[in-house]
DNA sequence: CGTATCTTGACACCGGTTCTCATCCTAGCC
DNA sequence: GGCTAGGATGAGAACCGGTGTCAAGATACG
């Protein structure tokens, strides 16, 4: 099967850090890749049919995490949804709906994007507060709850 | 005791809804009211001294949210942290510190929020999404790790 | 003062996440 | 190809934050 570009980033990046681009964790990559925002362990577990247990799901997650690979994103239900970093999948931001919890990525326009960063300046400036990363999330309530509810 | 303003807005609110304010959640009032920032259970446990046990500081938050009187704030380790909401506290954002984790609040001016509420909606629309808040984060490190680090 | 109701506190329980360890697989070498 | 060392896996136990239960205590109202 052809290797996509984001799967060849993250061998590279495992390969540097003399980690094993093994089956699972190529399966969890690409159920993340096809997916339309953070997903949690349970999520992924369902996604991949059961084909990979939960608890090399949650070790592949946590290896990710600290390699940069992946974001964790601490939602409700108390549990964590994760998704392919931003060098990976691009900048963006989230819709989260207040009935059924589902996180919508969107992306915004370079000009708005700007915006934002000038933002971000102004409000760190006075702090001394030295900024990495902004993000930006909506809450409310999503097309299809809003339709049937 | 004097009762502060706030106090005096959650007692009107839990009144409505025939919730009496009683000493344990009136320490857990002052407690959140004294933070800088959104506190966990845990947190408040040891702010009141043990004072208020556990299962009441859980059911107390948790009746405090369902009246939108406190806002849970899912963060790192998976526990969740409460502060007063908005209309108690006025509308912030939060700068969070990626060396010492401290989460400080920030207020943005008129116009900024007006921007803000603009980029919403056009971020919103296409999607048919509902916006009912939002919220603008900015992660990097603060003037205290900087200098010290 | 009495009673109905709300609240509390102690503890059992639950579900998501992490830990453990024996087994399996991969990479490198002969 | 077969061998070996160390990483990776899978099953289940352990852990921990958070929730539910229920008898005992506090409160408002008459």
């Amino acid at each position: 099967m052809a290797t996509s570009q984001i799967e060849q980033q993250v061998m590279l990046r495992l390969n540097s850090a003399e980690v094993r681009y093994t089956k699972g964790r190529r399966l969890l990559v690409q159920a993340l890749q096809q997916s339309d925002g953070p997903r949690s362990a349970r999520d992924l577990h369902g996604d991949l049919e059961e084909a990979v247990p939960m608890s090399s799901i949650y070790r592949t997650l946590t290896t990710m995490s600290d390699l940069g690979i992946l974001v964790p994103h601490h939602g409700r239900g108390g549990n964590i949804r994760y998704e392919l970093a931003e060098w990976l999948m691009g900048h963006h931001h989230h819709l989260i709906c207040r009935s059924c919890g589902t996180i919508d990525d969107i992306e915004l326009t370079e000009h708005t994007e700007s915006i934002i960063d000038s933002l971000v300046s102004a409000a760190t400036e006075e702090k001394g507060f030295t900024a990495a990363g902004h993000s930006f999330e909506i809450d409310g309530v999503c097309a299809s709850c809003a339709g049937s509810g």
